[in-house]
DNA sequence: TGACGAAAGGAAAGCGGTTTCATATAATGA
DNA sequence: TCATTATATGAAACCGCTTTCCTTTCGTCA
């Protein structure tokens, strides 16, 4: 049978609040006792029930992760990062993936405030009021990776995605592109999808160059859609000799169907991406791209997250400086 | 405040007894008592405790996966299977990466059994006494991936390694390749390093073909040992005219490497991965490897262990079947 | 020497549920 | 009609810890 501390009080004549002393030591115990203690504890290899522990501390030490696809290589990066951390804490994860289905996200919030986490990380694109309704009365710490709420301020830990779009999209201006198209997101509210192309656009205007609307083509961060608005780029009348993708994987498709198409990445046209997955590097060619540390921005997600709950200060704001990869597949613009 | 069973109680006007019943279904109860208790609950936004319940029950609807790496697109492909089957069954995910270091794996172990989580996943590649000794006094359900255990009877799930590496092998033999080599891993105990490499022995002496040692390389399943594992392979004095990796990262280095040094995959050098991993789709060229359909041996590993916990009758051993896929990375040899 | 504060330990009350056991009422059968 | 059984509910014990509230025993200081 499970030893218990009763087990452990018996055991070394003495009473459980004084077992829980030496276990936790909260209060003095003479060192006498707390031999007696331990050697009980050492025989019977007793451990104290968690469980039990926490019904009267209120605290799990779990944390919960709201995420849309562990699967999708930025966002195992990203938890690899906060299971790294947490495990440093002594905290653990209950990793739970949304495939971006709001009425999973919300099930899972259910969940996880069910199993008295400490506290959630959340990771979504698009906010919405049932979301916000439960953070408000949840009561306990929640940081929010890769975007903003709006509703309510949340703690939260991302990039800078109009810069960074802005440096990608200057430095191909800077390669003498002059007609260079994007393969954005949709755009709903403030997601990244959003900012990057912002970025763009305002990159653009600053170099006195126009955005032609026929080379902005919407994708969806896959593969296949990046493959999909590259052929559609392809078509239009005046294809670009330069895109810019919003994220690496649709940058990959982009490659593959100018490839298909019999042109060379980037003698023929010039391919960034963003993100910086590990593919990009080691993709033929390699792509050029903006790196994003998703370890370290999984890593501190957790520790902003980790200091709140014990009430430690914290910046609100954490915004991480990204890095232009240069690499094989853009190159001087010539004619 | 939390409302708690005590407050549903006493706003209608029951016993917590009743409550629980009302909850449960454990007791037959009155329909007029039912509809002031569900009232009371509706009012109040009343959620029991998991906690609490967990006490008594002694389940706590938590699975423990202990794995080496998430950020590794075989293993988070394994996770999403597993958290997919779990969700289902309303039983929730601690996530736990070892970096396959064997001091993490234990402490680990220990953290889940201290949360008292209702079963464990575990995938290593490499057995010790110590995990051995956990599981046998661990008491409740374990399923291990990808591997068998020697030293315990645990249920499992995996492929058939040899088979699988024997297929691959032998079309590339089909194929008029005789100077096969082979990118491998260190061979401990049974690890699906050793089938693999047995199953490519096998198809070489089914064929007649000799096995040069020098073209059997070891690598450590990264893209790095890949490179250099081919890098050894091109000057070795006979350098094969195909070349089978024990896995696709280790492929796609390979693949890197004979670009770099000039030469074309497959015109110069075949190449053949194992896994089929994302990337090996989308590559260029595409891979020809042996697809594991890992989302489903995780989520097959799941259901096996949640109907262990709930002491269903399970099949000790799964063994998927594994799928040829033939890409552009290998062609016909010619002289 | 008397008083007071600190140190050490125990008893018991939770924490928020589930479950056993007992009890009262209603239904069934001979 | 009375014994028997099923049904519906409550009281209380229990799960395994932590923590509050006492009590006792010293050591210290005036």
């Amino acid at each position: 049978m499970k030893v218990t501390i009763n087990d452990i009080a018996k055991l070394s004549g003495v009473s459980k609040a004084t077992v829980s002393r030496v276990l936790n030591g909260s209060k003095p115990v003479s060192d006498q006792v707390r031999k007696k203690v331990m050697q009980a504890i050492e025989e019977t290899g007793y451990k104290p029930s968690s469980l039990a522990r926490s019904l009267t501390t209120k605290e799990t030490k779990l944390i919960g992760i709201v995420i849309p696809d562990v699967s999708n290589p930025v966002f195992s990066e990203l938890v690899k990062g906060m299971e790294d951390k947490s495990g440093e804490s002594g905290y653990n994860v209950l990793l739970c993936n949304s495939y971006l289905s709001h009425k999973k996200e919300l099930d899972y919030l259910e969940i996880l405030r069910d199993k008295e986490v400490d506290g959630i990380i959340f990771l979504t694109t698009n906010e919405t009021a049932e979301q916000t309704a439960f953070f408000k009365d949840f009561g306990k710490p929640v940081v929010v990776v890769d975007r903003q709420f709006q509703a309510m301020d949340l703690p939260s830990v991302g990039i800078d995605d109009h810069k960074a779009a802005f440096t990608a999209v200057n430095y191909l201006i800077n390669l003498g592109h002059k007609n260079i198209g994007m393969v954005r997101s949709a755009l709903q509210d403030r997601s990244h999808g959003y900012n990057r192309y912002d970025g763009y656009c305002k990159a653009m205007e600053g170099a006195g160059l126009q955005v032609n609307p026929d080379n902005v083509i919407e994708g969806d961060f896959s593969v296949k859609s990046g493959y999909n608005a590259m052929l559609k780029l392809l078509s239009s009348g005046k294809p670009p000799s330069a895109v810019f993708f919003a994220n690496d994987l649709m940058a990959v498709g982009g490659i593959r169907c100018i490839t298909d198409s019999g042109m060379k990445v980037p003698d023929d046209i010039s391919v960034m991406g963003f993100d910086d997955i590990p593919i990009s590097s080691m993709f033929i060619p390699s792509i050029t791209t903006t790196r994003q540390p998703f370890f370290d921005i999984g890593s501190k997600a957790m520790e902003k997250l980790i200091d709140f709950i014990h009430k430690k200060e914290i910046e609100q704001y954490t915004v991480f400086e990204t890095d232009l990869m240069l690499r094989n597949s853009t190159k001087r613009f010539e004619e």
